[in-house]
RNA sequence: GGGCCCGUAGUUCAGUUGGUUAGAACGCGCCGCUCAUAACGGUGUUGUCGUCGGUUCGAGUCCGGCCGGGCCUACCA
């Protein structure tokens, strides 16, 4: 169990020139949710998330505040952390670029890159604004301006290329021999197509600014931002260590999640750069959408970002990680909107997941003598009910595998529609009067489905779930998926008195989006 | 300009390789139940499936035009 088939997972860096957002919030917060689900369903996971630190901006943010670069990276490294703490991230590791690990591991690679040729000196020429602090193409210019309008000058600097256009057809191979390498396929036709429209090679040094990884060799240059950030993957399972054991278990990773925003630079940069180095891609790339604010936008000038820890002020982390991920199929954008999270808590989580567990339980409180009933002989619908349920755990595999998240839920609500249905058809409140035993037979088919419903919430709300499982008396040591498989629990088994988990929101909604 | 995707009930969306009366959830109306967090169950409700035309015995599901919307089109990250 342990030692199961390894997973490794990983979030994009954050970069440290913006702060903690629901952007991360989410992108974590998903990641959390598989890695959670893999290790309940024993599987040896590896969950990495951390901190992107160097770059120009990052150089001048921290001259613009007063400190050193290094200082102003730990402040905000520290709130990615505290963000993830906030949102009860399982991440087994933290990692940041300014880290020597880090720094050795990019060194390591940039080498392997230039012993086989595939990193080669050369100069980057190109219209520069000095305003603007960025270089323009050709058909950038506007009236021989930068599309800003700031003048420009015509500048050659020396650089280091990575010969990414020699890449292009065995990459367009690498995604031809895995489908499933890009998700979702929106994603995947995108970068098939930009691959295909020929690559040019990359520019993977500067020498404009310090903060970054110095190049070996060469301490005039500092390493891309990109080569550096995305090398972070392989850092943090023990590269340039190869013979690790933690990175020949876990290397290639299973998934890097990343924002539709960077697909580019992990399903292209990223693996054209492990080849090149003879080191295998990774698995997977799958890209989530953005959200917007009450049908708006989410942008700077607007001001309306969404707050994560508002969110969970306001609702409750459990809530809020069970709205985010149910509320949008992960992969497509989605919508924040007061009205539709209090209606997710109050229609999916009070009413029917809660309420199921509040009325069963109370009757089991009352008239089993607050233990676990007997169940005697099953019928039909008790056997197609408890077949459901249990056939839940490899629907939720298929699920996770195609990362669908939001399928995932809406099954095990499925599964919760389908208990108060049988319920109602049960009506063990009427058995009561009629015959006890088929009551309890009821009721301990009806707990059964609980628990499992329970340990399957784990991986998205992990307090939640502890807590249903906490009523049912469940040991910590049977909490996991294999645990689903054996069975009711004891009869006769003393349950505590139900408490609510979920709690209806009556009032309206709290305001939360931030000034 | 080139490429990709989308436009289905009030709302958010499902709709395998074209095939009987187009589905789900939420919302709303009515009925039932009373164990439960005024929750649950039943039932009903509305759709010219963006538009025009084509292929076909038959198209939401394939082809073309048009309208509307989104995304990608590299070196700030």
């Amino acid at each position: 169990m342990p030692d199961g088939r390894p997973f490794y997972i990983t979030t994009p860096i954050y970069y440290v020139n913006d702060k903690p957002h629901i952007g991360h919030a989410y992108t974590t917060l998903a990641c959390d949710v598989m890695a959670r689900f893999m290790r309940l369903d024993g599987r040896r996971v590896h969950f990495l998330t951390g901190t992107d630190e160097h770059g120009q901006k990052v150089e001048k943010s921290a001259a613009a505040a007063g400190v050193a670069p290094l200082e102003f990276c730990d402040r905000v490294s520290e709130q990615f952390r505290e963000l993830a703490r906030v949102l009860n991230i399982s991440n087994d590791d933290f990692i940041r670029t300014t880290e020597q690990r880090h720094i050795a591991a990019c060194q390591a690679l940039w080498q392997r890159l230039i012993d086989r040729g595939e990193i080669y000196l050369g100069s980057y020429a190109g219209w520069y604004s000095v305003r603007d602090e960025a270089f323009y193409t050709e058909a950038d210019l506007i009236d021989g301006n930068a599309p800003t309008g700031a003048p420009v000058e015509w500048v050659e600097e020396p650089s280091y290329f990575f010969r990414l256009s020699a890449w292009g057809d065995r990459l367009l191979e690498f995604y031809d021999r895995n489908p499933g390498f890009i998700g979702p396929d929106s994603r995947r036709n995108e970068v098939v197509s930009f691959v295909k429209s020929g690559l040019r090679d990359l520019s993977v040094s500067r020498t404009s600014f310090t903060w970054g990884v110095p190049v070996p060799n060469d301490p005039a240059h500092v390493m891309y931002v990109w080569l550096d950030a995305l090398t972070n993957y392989i850092t943090a399972v023990g590269y340039p260590d190869v013979d690790s054991e933690s990175y020949k278990t876990f290397w290639p990773a299973n998934l890097h999640v990343v924002g539709k925003d960077i697909v580019r630079f992990h399903a292209v940069y990223w693996p054209a750069f492990l080849m090149a180095a003879e080191l295998p891609p990774p698995q997977g790339v799958f890209a989530h959408g953005w959200w917007t604010n009450e049908g708006q936008k989410i942008s700077k000038s607007l001001g309306n970002a969404i707050d994560p820890y508002d969110l969970i002020e306001s609702y409750g982390l459990d809530q809020t990680r069970y709205f985010l991920l149910r509320e949008v199929p992960f992969g497509q954008d989605g919508d924040f909107s007061q009205k539709a999270m209090v209606n997710r808590i109050n229609a999916d989580l009070a009413n029917n997941l809660g309420n199921l567990m509040q009325r069963v339980l109370s009757q089991v409180q009352k008239n089993c003598a607050a233990t676990a009933p007997t169940i005697g002989v099953l019928t039909a619908e008790d056997e197609a009910l408890l077949a459901q349920a249990r056939s839940l755990l490899p629907a939720l595999r298929a699920a996770m595998e195609k990362c669908e998240l939001h399928q995932a839920l809406a099954q095990l609500w499925a599964v919760s529609d389908a208990a108060n249905l049988y319920i109602d058809q049960q009506a063990p409140w009427t058995l009561k009067k009629t015959d006890l035993v088929r009551m309890a037979t009821v009721l301990g088919v009806l707990v059964e489905v609980i628990r499992i419903l329970g340990i399957l919430v784990q991986p998205v709300m992990p307090d939640a779930g502890a807590k249903i499982l906490d009523q049912l008396a469940i040991s910590v040591d049977a909490r996991d998926f294999a645990a689903i498989a054996s069975g009711p629990i004891a009869a006769g088994t003393p349950l505590p008195a139900p408490q609510g988990v979920f709690p209806r929101i009556e009032t309206k909604p709290i305001e939360t989006a931030k000034a």
